[in-house]
DNA sequence: CAGAAATGGTCTTTTAGCCGACAAACGCAA
DNA sequence: TTGCGTTTGTCGGCTAAAAGACCATTTCTG
C-alpha cells in the first residue's frame, strides 16, 4: 500500500526511466517520513549515513561550525537531494530544518542506495551527474559569495527562488517568506541589520515589495 | 606498449581494485599528455567534455570571470581530479596551467568514461564519493575563506601545502615557491599587497622564511 | 647585456559592511 | 488584554583590508 510512495519515485528525474520491477526494488529500500514545520533532522543517529530526497515542502540546511555559529548552508526543494550524497558516513554537525508547513522526505541507508547502484549502471551514471551537479553548484554559489558585494549577493539569492516561481501580470514573482532577515544573512553572509537595510533600499528603489508573509520581486530588474 | 600508462591507471584509487581486463580497457580510452611549465590546457575545443587527473607535477585551475579578472581557484597535485567531473561541457572560462617543469596528465572523453561506469558501477560508486570528498573539500575552504580574517586564511594555505612535504630536523617544511603574491592572493581571497606584508609579518616573527625560490614553514607554528 | 616585463615592498587613502545598542512592530500564549 | 519572545528597523562608530600610487628588485628576452 505505497502507491504514493512509488508514484514519487518514478516521477524523480533519478529513476524516471526504470521499469517497474526496478521500481519496486528501489521503492523497498526506500523509507518514508513527514515531518512538521520547525521539527529538525539530525543527521547523526538514525539518519546516519542516509541519503535523502525531498517529496513535498521546503527545509533549510544548518551547519555549525567549530566556534558553534550556525550557519544556513543551503534552502532546498521538492526533488532536491541532501544528506550523505557521498555515500559515506554524515556530517555530525549538520541538521535539517522544515520551514514549510510540512514536509514529507523519503530515504535510504548509503548502503543500500550504493548495491542498488552497482546493479543500475544507469542511475549510477545520473547519479554522478547528479552530484557533479551540485558540485558546480555550490563552486558558483561560493564565488559568487567571494567576488560580490553584498547587494548584489542578496539580489542574485532572490533571482535564484525566483526562478522557481511564476510571474503575475505584472512581472512581479511573488515568494513565500518564511526565513528571517537573519536566515538570509546566514546564506549571502552578511549580518542580519546589512540584508534589513538593503532589503529597505530594495524596495525603496521599487525593485521589491515585502511583507511578513511575502516578498513580491519584479523580477526584470532580477 | 602503454606500461607506465597502465601502471599509473592500476594505481589510481579509482581503479585500483579492477582487474587487468577492466584496466585495459580503460585505459583504451585515456589519453595521455605530457606539457611544459606554462603551458596552458584549456577546457575548451578539443578538451571540451573531459576528465582529467594528474599523473605528474602539479598545475593550477584559473577561472576567468565575467569582468575578465583571472582568479586562482585551486592548486592540484598528483591524483587530483579535474575538468568535466560532473560529465557534461566544459566551463568555457576555465583553463589550467603547469607549475612544475614538466607535468604529465591523463584524460577521458567524458562519454567514454560514462560508458565505461556503465558496465563498472562500482566505479561509479568510487567515483560518486570521490566527488563528495572534493565535496567537503570545496565546503572547508570556502567556509575558511569566509569566516577567518586574512592572515589565518594564509596561515591555513601555508599549512595546507606543508602537509603534504616532510618536515626537516629543525621542524621546517620547505614549499617549492612557484606561485606569486597575487597567486596566493588569489587563493586566500585577498590582494597582492595584503599578501605581501602579511608574509613579512610572518617572517618577521620568526614563523617562515622566503627566498624567490621556496618557502620554509615552521609546522609547530601551523 | 640592455631594456622591458613581471614581481615584490611599502606607503597612504578609502570604504564596505560588521558590530553593538536600542527602539518599534509583530505574533503568540494565557 | 497584557506581556514576552522574536523579528525588523535605524544609527554611528569602527576596522580590516581593498585600492591606488610609486619605487626597487628580479627575471626574462632578444
Amino acid at each position: 500500500m505505497y502507491s504514493s510512495q512509488y508514484w514519487y519515485l518514478q516521477n524523480h528525474s533519478l529513476f524516471k526511466h526504470l521499469n517497474s520491477s526496478d521500481l519496486n526494488e528501489i521503492c523497498y529500500i526506500a523509507a518514508y517520513k513527514t515531518v512538521r514545520k520547525g521539527d529538525i533532522i539530525f543527521f547523526s543517529e538514525e539518519n546516519n549515513g542516509r541519503v535523502f530526497t525531498l517529496k513535498k515542502g521546503s527545509l533549510k540546511i544548518v551547519r555549525i561550525d567549530v566556534e558553534g555559529n550556525e550557519i544556513v548552508k543551503d534552502i532546498l526543494k521538492v526533488g532536491d537531494l541532501f544528506g550523505s550524497l557521498d555515500l559515506m558516513e554524515s556530517n555530525e554537525d549538520e541538521y535539517a530544518i522544515v520551514l514549510s508547513d510540512t514536509a514529507t522526505f523519503c530515504s535510504f541507508k548509503a548502503s543500500d542506495f550504493e548495491k542498488f547502484i552497482e546493479n543500475k549502471p544507469e542511475v549510477a551514471v545520473k547519479y554522478t551527474k547528479w552530484i557533479g551537479f551540485w558540485f558546480k553548484r555550490l563552486e558558483n554559489r561560493y564565488s559568487n559569495i567571494m567576488f560580490k558585494d553584498v547587494k548584489t549577493r542578496l539580489l542574485n539569492f532572490l533571482r535564484d527562488i525566483a526562478k522557481d516561481h511564476q510571474a503575475d501580470l505584472e512581472g512581479y514573482v511573488t515568494l513565500p517568506n518564511y526565513l528571517t532577515h537573519q536566515d538570509i544573512a546566514s546564506l549571502i553572509c552578511s549580518t542580519r541589520q546589512t540584508v534589513t537595510s538593503l532589503l529597505n533600499t530594495l524596495k525603496s528603489e521599487g525593485i521589491i515589495t515585502y511583507s511578513r508573509k511575502e516578498i513580491k520581486v519584479k523580477i526584470s530588474a532580477l
